[in-house]
DNA sequence: CAGATTACAGATTTCAAGATCTGTAATCTG
DNA sequence: CAGATTACAGATCTTGAAATCTGTAATCTG
């Protein structure tokens, strides 16, 4: 007998399926082959390929904070080395996603284009992580300024070449690190006076 | 008797294609039957079709920078202030052409993904005027720091949301005005303190 | 009847052909 | 002989028919 068919098992073929032909080429039909079933079982636990796609790379995107967020909540550390650590770590979590399955960060490439809702949960929770050490800066008198929310995004804006994936063809670049510790420098000096 | 073929001629020949049929579509056959020439004639005066490609974008992009220069080197304004008014001016100034002259902005864009002479001349030419104000504001005493050309990378780097054309989906958007008035103030301040 | 399958219509993609394009060379013309 | 044209080979693009895919509905099965 065959294991029980679950969104779960859906879920995992089709990030094979994603990762062995990339977005642009994996078809539901690829994912209920993968799975030795008709693709119209696929589509009692998900209501649309896109549907599909989106829960895909949210799994794999809520991954990637989970890491994130033990640092941001690293209350060992001052607020502006831990704040400088998460912005180091996000954009070298970006990086090795992009490098090590290139066809899956390709996926959210394209779900980041068309402003999907999984991208935007995404933001929304890294921009949470991001408010959450601005706010113990604010706190610990490190930071100045008033709206932890409104100075993270500011922040998240001001690093966007780390870590928007419509920057990824530049990551493999030398310097990058250099540039992302300059900007990381600048970032923190704003902070440091008032808002 | 027809005006003589000219290198300017052409690429105002090749901007009216390219406005016409965007990058993807453009040939050189167009621009021959554009200009009722073989297009051979074209290869005389451009090695190749991405040559003439690269010639018209540098030159559109040209046009561009006049206006910023002025900007850059107005002495009568603060640096501060005067920084504010560049950044503002280039979001402007990219957005105002991606919405009129979208085909050319296409252009634009597909050079810049592949890191071509033109668009890098283009990023030297803007860090040059960048790094013009910040000397100015370092003269003065507005900030501190000891590398302007560094400081205006960095400061490129930190608001490439607002000019790196992969971002031109999101200019559209409401609030990015304010987003940008957000991240100039977090430069701003931080450009003020030692760096 | 929950959970899967087959069947199907309309949209999208593949594929091979022919057409067009790029870039070069040989040729023409004033 | 400077400046253009025609001619051409190989690469790329169009095109339209066949295949495949998406999403739904009707059907089967334990």
């Amino acid at each position: 007998m065959r294991a029980a068919l679950t969104a779960e098992t859906i879920m995992l073929a089709t990030e094979d399926v994603l990762r062995r032909y990339g977005p642009g080429k994996a078809t539901v039909v690829d994912v209920a082959r993968a799975l030795g079933v008709s693709h119209a079982a696929v589509y009692r636990h998900f209501p649309s390929k896109s549907a599909l796609r989106e829960a895909v790379t949210r799994r794999w995107l809520g991954r990637a904070h989970e890491e994130l967020a033990a640092l941001a909540t690293d209350a060992d550390r001052p607020p502006p080395g831990r704040l400088r650590a998460w912005l180091i770590a996000l954009y070298a979590a970006k990086r090795h996603a992009a490098t090590t399955d290139p066809e899956l960060f390709a996926t959210y490439r394209v779900l980041a284009q068309e402003n999907s809702a999984a991208t935007a949960e995404h933001v929304t929770a890294l921009l949470h992580q991001l408010a959450g050490i601005i706010a113990a800066g604010l706190a610990s008198g490190d930071f100045a300024g008033d709206d932890p929310a409104a100075l993270a995004r500011t922040v998240f804006e001001a690093t966007a070449a780390f870590h928007h994936p419509a920057h990824v063809a530049e990551w493999g670049g030398p310097d990058r690190d250099d540039a992302l510790a300059d900007v990381c420098a600048l970032v923190l000096r704003g902070l440091r006076t008032a808002g």
